[in-house]
DNA sequence: TAGTATTGTAAAAGAATTGTAAAAAATCTT
DNA sequence: AAGATTTTTTACAATTCTTTTACAATACTA
């Protein structure tokens, strides 16, 4: 059920590296092991996963320049940090770079597949949520939701957190005409009593970047008194 | 424009959640306070909140209760359960139903604010769609009050939102005379004593747009001295 | 059929909405 | 704390839609 979901797990301990392989792929996981920061980057960089396994404690490249690296290329990649150092300050930096969970070693066995039952379910949900797989197309356009790069017609770009929710929730409602009260409840999470033209302003800009000519949109259309749509044709 | 989210903290310890309260209100997030469980699944019935705080130990009904009840009814609410008891066996507990994180008593506030944002980022990337699409039908015209797009005999258009209001209240009204009056005070909502040539002019243009022959009508029938008439035949 | 009332229609005038750049504010990085 | 990036606001231009106006066409009445 979950043999597709394949975990990077970054540990130098070699004996705790195998034992936890034993049993993450008893579990049904597939398993990638690293055993230093350096090979852990090649194998982000060559391959997919699904999610991260971080020691702190590292030869090379320590665990948290690892975490930098990866959240720059993929800012949803579920990321769990394992460190012997348990004390508050390693947690802090840790969670700051993004890591979504941290546990302390020694761990209990079942603490952390539970941990990782969850921010893989939670990571499927978003991607089910969108019914977006990795990639989105539409014209000349390729979306990766991953990691907000986009392949346009002529040019590479990254979209910012905010103009790719508000794509997203255009995507979701391809074909349905959402007002800009709709996006500011929903994208922004705000009362949307306020009249500003913030809303338009991410249109212009995913204009901007996909249509073929900005001047007259193809795929986010304004409906004059209503709102705009998405419509991937 | 900062999205202001929603807290829901169950805490029966009356000091520790008023800091909390008053330490996460600083971050800029709404707190709503429930000092016991029962509270606490009232409120979440009744409101919508955005993450959820929760401790284990509370009178009448304990978080491990609530985050049941909670998951049932939200799948993918954010739950974050606080414990002074930190023993394997109430964080798998907690773990396994459902709560995305475990956070044990005495906590580092910077840490619990760490979590929590990372919690908040991750959910506001979900989101739902779709639904389907009610079309009205008459001779060779469809129209989609949805999203104010029309199939006409040989083209397709988009009504302007008040032409749709118009068009709505004749349909809704199909065979039964409105006159200008009516739809003045109806559609426009204005006083109906002025006296122009603004309904005339838009029943041109739904003639132009669904009568095969504008200039003698079948749906759109003029009734002299009252009023038109719509009629889908 | 002439006269009067009503409806049809185009085009000008007026309003309202949307597009856009640039400045300001907020947020994130170093 | 300075610098960089991103978001929000502001101000105005451009566009689209609605209403008015003016007159033509048509239908009724006597």
């Amino acid at each position: 059920m979950n043999g597709e979901n394949k975990i990077l797990l970054v540990e130098d301990e070699e004996t705790l590296a195998v034992g936890l392989e034993f049993n993450l792929t008893e579990e049904g996981y597939s398993v990638v092991w690293a055993k230093d920061g350096k090979i852990a980057l090649d194998l982000f960089y060559a391959q997919e996963f699904d999610l991260i396994i971080l020691d702190i404690m590292l030869p090379y490249v320590n665990g948290f320049e690892v975490a930098k690296k990866v959240r720059e290329k993929s800012p949803q990649m579920p990321i769990l940090i394992l460190s012997a150092r348990s004390g508050v300050e390693d947690r802090v930096k840790g969670l700051e770079l993004g890591a979504d969970d941290f546990l302390a070693k020694p761990f209990h066995l079942q603490e952390l597949l539970l941990r990782i039952k969850g921010m893989l379910k939670r990571k499927m949900w978003y991607k089910n949520a969108a019914s977006i797989q990795p990639a989105y197309s539409f014209g000349n356009n390729k979306i990766n939701f991953e990691n907000l790069e986009c392949f346009t017609k002529d040019s590479q770009i990254r979209l910012t957190q905010q103009e790719a929710m508000v794509l997203k929730y255009l995507i979701d409602n391809e074909g349905k005409i959402v007002s800009r009260k709709e996006l500011i409840e929903n994208v922004w999470h705000m009362n949307p009593d306020i009249e500003t033209r913030t809303v338009d302003n991410f249109i212009v800009r995913l204009r901007k970047y996909f249509e073929p000519d900005p001047s007259s949109p193809v795929y986010f259309k304004s409906i004059r008194g209503t709102g705009y749509m998405f419509n991937a044709k």
